[in-house]
DNA sequence: CTTGACTCCGTACCATAGTACGGACCTTAT
DNA sequence: ATAAGGTCCGTACTATGGTACGGAGTCAAG
């Protein structure tokens, strides 16, 4: 299964040739192999690699927090405890964005609670809302 | 409190200078009067203008948003249910990034539980689910 | 041995919401 | 009158996460 070709990983991990190609150049993956024809030559442990970042990003993390993920793995001078107060600090950072998601939310609530749906946009209670001057 | 020049508007909108060219720009507010010495002057209603725009990035809509909000808002032939169907949308929108933040959060949660917070990076909990084949 | 598909590279572009720069010009206060 | 500060403009740059392009070289199948 070794030796793919970028378009076989591309294919494999669900991703882009171009986003592999980003992904190198952001430093997410190891420069590959490349015999005399200059192609890109990977291994099966890149698919596993392109799959971190993907999870990564679903859990949250921006694809730099997701590079030093990546270095803590490697380094020998971090503990575990280094990559749990990442995960922390971005629970702390995702409950920051829920609280002010909830406060739009409850305030668009209110403001269209205040609109009876009918007449010119000129009387709207929601336009007069944001134009109001506070 | 008319003939305000930009830096004027500025201070009094709590945004920078270059802020309100790019508002400009993007047709966010109107073009000011422009007398012989070629300067903007502004009146008192875009210190509104600006506030509105501010009030909506507080209810989370985008720039582009705004300014659909802004021409609704001129155009006689929309009525107060068109911005109402914005506002709900958008409340649509923010229960979904609502959603996915929450799971999120979920999931680095249950990580997090895993981790001892003890032990190299090699043996990481949280790290070994990432790297996880799924 | 030719053709079509794949890959190479650098660069430019998308959206989002601004921020910064630099040389020229204008205004205002001393 | 002169100096300091404000404003002009177009353009480039920031961060984020990619996507697209075009011309050249390479690989595999018929």
């Amino acid at each position: 299964m070794a030796d793919v070709t970028i378009g076989r990983l591309a294919e494999q991990s669900g991703v882009g040739v171009e986003t592999i190609r980003f992904y190198e150049r952001k430093g997410l993956i190891a420069q590959p192999r490349r015999p005399a024809c200059g192609y890109r030559k990977y291994d099966e442990q890149t698919v596993d690699r392109i799959r971190f970042v993907q999870q990564g990003q679903e859990l949250g993390f921006t694809l730099s927090e997701i590079k030093q993920l990546l270095s803590l793995r490697v380094d020998p001078g971090t503990s575990c405890a280094d990559v749990r107060t990442k995960a922390e600090e971005k629970i702390g950072d995702i409950e920051g964005k829920l609280a002010t998601l909830r406060r739009m939310r409850a305030a668009l609530v209110q403001i269209t609670k205040t609109c009876s749906g009918d007449g010119p946009t000129s009387d709207c209670p929601i336009l007069d809302h944001m134009a109001k001057r506070r």
